[in-house]
DNA sequence: TCGATGAGTGTTCACGTTAACACTGCCAGT
DNA sequence: ACTGGCAGTGTTAACGTGAACACTCATCGA
């Protein structure tokens, strides 16, 4: 154990130098592309680079550069499909523009969970920061913390100092409610999400745009948080309601909700009731019904997140100060039809 | 915009040293806990790091320790609700354990991916790395390219000179084929994963010693490939079987495919087949009707995994060759009941 | 022919931290 | 009183890299 010691030391430029028969600082200016070097000099030091297997010390490049090459991506709550897809999209796309990604979940929205998630990630001296939070104060609190640290919220919401990168979470509501609409039923019902979320705000008013340009009363508000448990206390009571005969949920998972509740309760789906979601997440085409649901391109809004955060890293003037919308679309299918006129429900 | 240029410089350790009247050394002790200074100077320098709201460079630290404080994350498809809730869980543990985490994701799991996942970490000098990912090679891959540095696998199958951390799939399977069996149904009918995931593998062995101990031929496997779409193509052969009374899926997804298929086909579940699926998705639940699942406690998983890695990081000698199984658990809801004897289907 | 230029390269320093060692007192033991 | 040790502190040297600058030759124009 003690004998020996002689764990093959990593390789660091100094030896690449001496291998190569030229300084470090030749090393390091093959390395980052520096064009005074002779192509015979070159060959040789990458050849001795490829012998010694050598890797630059991204610690120490990262001391004297003053950039670490790393970004941090702040998100709520990666298990749900919107944030980790979100985030797949945003990892991919920074590693092929030469970034790492450093994550930071938080536990809970709150100021205290962002500061501390913030303060990790300063430490961390990351190089920029992009926060997938449904919630702008998240973003805010970043950016009040660490000025001079360039900062993208995706997913959150217009408004503020803050560059957004967000799926047009209005359009998508007024499509669906449009939708539903167009197949000739008098109002639609909504199932929203939790008041302070941003999206489930817009979704609110989305719907209630879409209602209004076709002359129709909204009809009272069903407040879900986003589970399938809550869409299904919301669906139970418009199970109860022979009125209802279509509903926009503010996502597939609490469209699943109602489904389940509407199915309990014998209301045949889009038979009695027509049920739209939103996300599309992979499982709705394959529910029974498969749901009718408005499509986010999180891979894009990723992408595009990333794009903006890089482009504001290296300083271009370009930073929008209008919030970049990504279209949403609606996916037709079996979960929403014309209302059946012959039909009729028996009241409660 | 260029006269000024006083941007706050961040303080570094010697201006809070000279702040407070001692060398940087003597901060330096005090941030890391070194006993030896006057309680005295101890508060004096700690004001000073208020005062300048101080943060140590973790750059320069790592540099010289040696030590990043970063762990790097490889993971497959951090959409799929099992790696992602592993993810959570870990960059949970992680942080409270003082680490970084660091993500990589696979495109794809061939050597190529791996390779390259593996770069962008060793680059990063992380202090070690846990695999999430179905087969063992990512790991291995891993422990090649990279000796000396501490790796855990999870969720990875056991076997090789890799520590691995994973849920009992074996027991999983074998509770689920046995739940069926116990509630009177002659043999069980599997929709197995890609025979190439290890997970999918231990799944049919479960499946086939349960069978085995029940003294019941296996019928003939069906393959799928995880998705709700092969699950449903699955699904479409079993409705023309009248012989099927009993299914179990190797994940959620498929189950979901196959609800799919038989109710499209006019199948009833459970009264005419009992579908049992496997990972406790938050959808499951839900659906219609509710799945009887095998739950996997994700959580347990990546904080055992986490643990295991810390203490291989900190040369703790209790590396334990025999892999971490944490148990699976049943979860039985509506979607599994006795066969009805006095129900006949119809044959195709 | 000579100075200017610039390609190609080496030397030195800086980045911000911890480790190793040196130094100063003070106190206990002889 | 002298020595040894130890608590408390400062000084110096790393860690591995890139930037700034210096240096050496060719080459070119006058």
């Amino acid at each position: 154990m003690s004998i020996g010691e002689s764990t093959v030391r990593r390789a660091v430029m100094h030896d690449v130098a001496r291998l190569a028969g030229v300084s470090h600082q030749t090393v390091s200016r093959v390395l980052n592309g520096h064009p005074n070097v002779r192509p015979a000099t070159r060959d040789r030091v990458l050849e001795a680079i490829r012998q010694l297997n050598y890797r630059p010390n991204a610690l120490a490049r990262g001391l004297v550069t003053r950039r670490s090459r790393t970004i941090g991506a702040i998100s709520f709550d990666t298990r749900l499909f919107g944030p980790a897809s979100t985030l797949l999209a945003i990892e991919r796309a920074a590693r092929a523009a030469g970034y790492s990604v450093t994550i930071s979940s938080l536990a809970d929205l709150d100021a205290g969970s962002v500061r501390l998630a913030v303060g990790a990630m300063a430490d961390q001296s990351v190089d920029g920061a992009i926060v997938i939070a449904p919630r702008e104060s998240a973003a805010r609190a970043l950016l009040d913390l660490h000025p001079g640290l360039p900062v993208v919220a995706v997913e959150a919401g217009y408004g503020g100092e803050i560059p957004v990168v967000s799926v047009d979470q209005f359009g998508g509501a007024r499509l669906a409610t449009g939708h539903l609409l167009s197949l000739g039923h008098r109002t639609v019902w909504h199932v929203a999400g939790p008041d302070d979320w941003l999206e489930a705000r817009e979704r609110v008013e989305g719907w209630r745009a879409a209602l209004a340009e076709a002359s129709v009363a909204a009809p009272p508000l069903l407040r879900g948080d986003w589970s399938p448990e809550s869409g299904y206390a919301a669906g139970l009571k418009l199970a109860g309601d022979t009125d209802v005969t279509a509903v926009f949920a503010a996502n597939d998972q609490m469209a699943l909700g109602v489904l389940h509740a509407l199915h309990e309760r014998g209301v045949g789906v889009p038979g009695d009731v027509s049920v739209v979601g939103f996300d599309n997440i992979p499982e709705s085409a394959f529910l029974i019904p498969s749901l009718t649901t408005v499509h986010q391109d999180f891979d894009e809004v990723g992408r595009r997140g990333l794009r903006l955060l890089v482009d504001i890293m290296d300083g271009e003037p370009t930073a929008p100060r209008c919030p970049d919308r990504v279209p949403a679309t609606l996916v037709s299918r079996r979960s929403s039809a014309p209302p059946d006129p012959t039909r009729r429900r028996r009241g409660r």
